[in-house]
RNA sequence: GGGGGCGUAGCUCAGUUGGUUAGAGUGUCGGCCUGUCACGCCGAAGGUCGCGGGUUCGAGCCCCGUCGCUCCCGCCA
């Protein structure tokens, strides 16, 4: 007989009464009942009721088991009474009659029990990580991930794509999150960069001829965590193709995300590959708010900017201001206390209110009702609702602002919020779009400069030879330039990040210079890459779907520490491991480090 | 860097207007119990109320500071 086990906990049935068999496993429960003690014996595949008597030869040592102690138990499978069987547990209609048992190991008092399904604070799961993972909830929930992992791979394999590994220890880029550092040992003062993502990498994979390249990369970002967000790294599903359109890279990546959610969505509706819509950046700002929308949410901002800047309407606190409407199908009614709480909402984001109009029926006319609606009569309300699309018994709220893009925001925010609050988005569905077009370059008002606005190895939509005469100082046409880059969106998560490439050093080197670096600047920066360039270099894009957030909305969890396996606290440790830690003076004398500490 | 929430027994939490010896559940230890599956019953041990300072006759509670966890803003091409 084997030394640990014959069968799994999970494996045991009725089919089975009779045999002698070895379980090995965790002691999920003990049951003392004085002449007859149950354990429930669990791993990895399942559990199994295990019980002895006070006359058998193991009895002692099976009473001085505890919780999470580790045995061996070895004994006949026998049937349950038909009372006794637990339907509940896959082996439920057998127990294990213990004849042998050893211990492995033993546990102290838990800091954390494994049983049962009690919520716990972070610091207690994070710091006893090891036994948390233990229970049910982040068990499935790594497997769960893992499953999701092999199912990616399979499917792009299946379309032709291969798997590369890139370098950890890399160059750093001068764009974007704030990266890793590795002080090197050999060249002092010197430092690797931990990737941001394989950007460059993938490309010149591409400029070497593999054509279709994936992986799931790790990625190292330094910037603060969220909910959604872990500090420091995450997982991608980084790929890119050769000689691919916009609508290549689409057609690649729609299946792959559908039919993932497909398999692992437990029956929820998922957009089909083929539809998910394409929502331009500009059109998303202004209908949702946000460049991340959730299409669940059926509310859609319209702009009433005119309304509010005719003659007759008289209301000077939305005059020459941006102001978005905000629908809220069937608020009407609602007590003032919802509209209060809103608008102190509002306030606290920093706006000076919420305003808002309720809509009646009154005699058939439909009317305005609410602090501000006296202001808005006649025209100017029917055109609204009209422009809005509310009827008696919904309501309208506005986000005005001197500043389009800080109305548009808090517009976006209100409609998530009011969406919530009436209860209007499903839980039951995933709903994906494409967000396309997105601007090539923005203006940062605090450096008073054009910046990249994401991507800035994405191509530009624009003609080569009018981009290349671009005038620096023409800044209508630098903002108004779009590229080819793209996000996928689902439920509100931004999933994915992507854009069909600059691969022409001249136009390269040009949109650096917009962004105010000097060509020279721009060519040490990313020699390796732009001198691929120069000697044959495909057309080509791809995108990268973010791993934890796939997994995080497959598991119905919104925070990414309940799908990853060894998550930091949000302030960037590892309670288990305890890092950082501080580096000892042979260390640092190695890699010709001193450490500065900051003044109190 | 900024704002909100939380911090009390191994663990999860309660703790009134500032007032005697800080409680419950669970776990741990001891006793009883042969069909439980959140087993049950009896008993015991277990506390730097995150830390430091202040106000007060008296602080878990009020004030100031600080640390940790968390959510959000900034940041995240």
């Amino acid at each position: 007989m084997h030394a640990y086990r014959t069968h799994t906990c999970g494996q045991l049935r009725k089919a089975d009464v009779g045999q002698t068999v070895r379980l090995s496993g965790w002691v999920n429960r003990r049951r003392d009942h004085g002449g007859l003690i149950f354990l429930d014996l669990r791993d990895h595949y399942g559990v199994t009721q295990c019980v002895i008597e006070p006359d058998a030869a193991a009895f002692a040592t099976v009473d001085s088991a505890r919780s999470e102690w580790v045995l061996t138990l070895t004994g006949k499978v026998v049937a349950r009474s038909d009372e006794t069987v637990n339907k509940d547990l896959s082996t439920g209609e057998v127990e294990l009659r213990i004849e042998q048992a050893s211990v492995q190991s033993q546990a102290q008092e838990l800091p954390l029990p494994v049983f049962g399904d009690h919520t716990y604070p972070e610091e207690t799961r994070l710091t006893y990580r090891f036994l948390d993972l233990r229970r049910e909830r982040l068990h499935k929930n790594i497997m769960l991930r893992a499953n999701i992992v092999t199912s990616l791979r399979r499917r792009m394999v299946e379309q032709g794509f291969t798997e590369f590994q890139t370098p950890i220890l890399t160059a750093s880029s001068p764009e974007g999150a704030r990266d890793f550092l590795v002080p090197s040992r050999r060249y002092p003062g010197q430092f690797y960069a931990l990737p941001q993502a394989p950007q460059q990498f993938k490309q010149l994979i591409m400029v070497a001829g593999f054509d279709r390249y994936f992986q799931i990369a790790p990625c190292f970002r330094d910037e603060d965590g969220r909910a959604d967000r872990s500090p420091g790294e995450f997982y991608q599903l980084d790929l890119e193709m050769s000689f691919v359109t916009q609508d290549d890279v689409f057609a690649a990546v729609a299946p792959v995300l559908a039919g993932v959610f497909e398999e692992f969505g437990q029956g929820k509706k998922v957009t089909p590959a083929d539809e998910f819509p394409r929502i331009p950046y500009a059109e998303a700002m202004l209908k949702y708010g946000t460049d991340k929308p959730d299409l669940r949410n059926p509310i859609e901002i319209v702009d009433v900017s005119e309304i509010f800047g005719r003659a007759e309407v008289e209301f000077k606190a939305f005059k020459n201001k941006t102001v978005r409407a905000i629908p809220a199908p069937g608020a009407g009614p609602q007590p003032r206390s919802f509209f209060d709480k809103l608008n102190e909402w509002a306030r606290g984001e920093g706006a000076a209110g919420l305003g808002y109009i309720q809509f009646e029926d009154e005699g058939g006319a439909l009317v305005g009702k609410g602090p501000i609606a006296k202001f808005i009569t006649g025209a100017a309300l029917a055109d609204m609702a009209k422009a809005a699309k509310v009827k008696a018994g919904d309501a309208l709220f506005f986000s005005a602002d001197a500043k389009a893009d800080r109305a548009a925001n808090l517009a976006g925010m209100a409609r998530t919020r009011i969406g919530r609050e009436l209860n209007l988005i499903p839980d039951g569905e995933y709903k994906f779009c494409w967000i396309v077009d997105f601007p090539m370059y923005e203006w940062n008002e605090d450096d008073k400069k054009i910046d990249f606005s994401h991507n800035p190895f994405s191509m530009p939509q624009f003609d080569r030879d009018k981009f290349l005469a671009l005038d620096k100082g023409d800044n209508d046409t630098i903002l108004g330039l779009k590229a080819y880059q793209y996000d996928i969106v689902c439920n509100g998560y931004e999933l994915s990040s992507g854009a069909i490439r600059n691969h022409d050093p001249d136009v390269m080197l040009k949109a650096f210079e917009i962004a105010g670096y000097a060509r020279e600047e721009t060519e040490e920066k990313f020699k390796g890459m732009i001198n691929a360039f120069r000697h044959g270099a495909p057309p080509h894009g791809g995108t990268a779907p973010g791993i934890d957030r796939i997994v995080m909305l497959l598991a119905g969890e919104e925070n990414l520490r309940e799908v990853t396996m060894f998550p930091m606290t949000q302030s960037a440790q590892d309670l288990l491991m305890n890092a950082p830690s501080p580096a000892n003076p042979k260390q640092l004398k190695e890699l010709h480090l001193r450490v500065v500490y900051p003044e109190k």
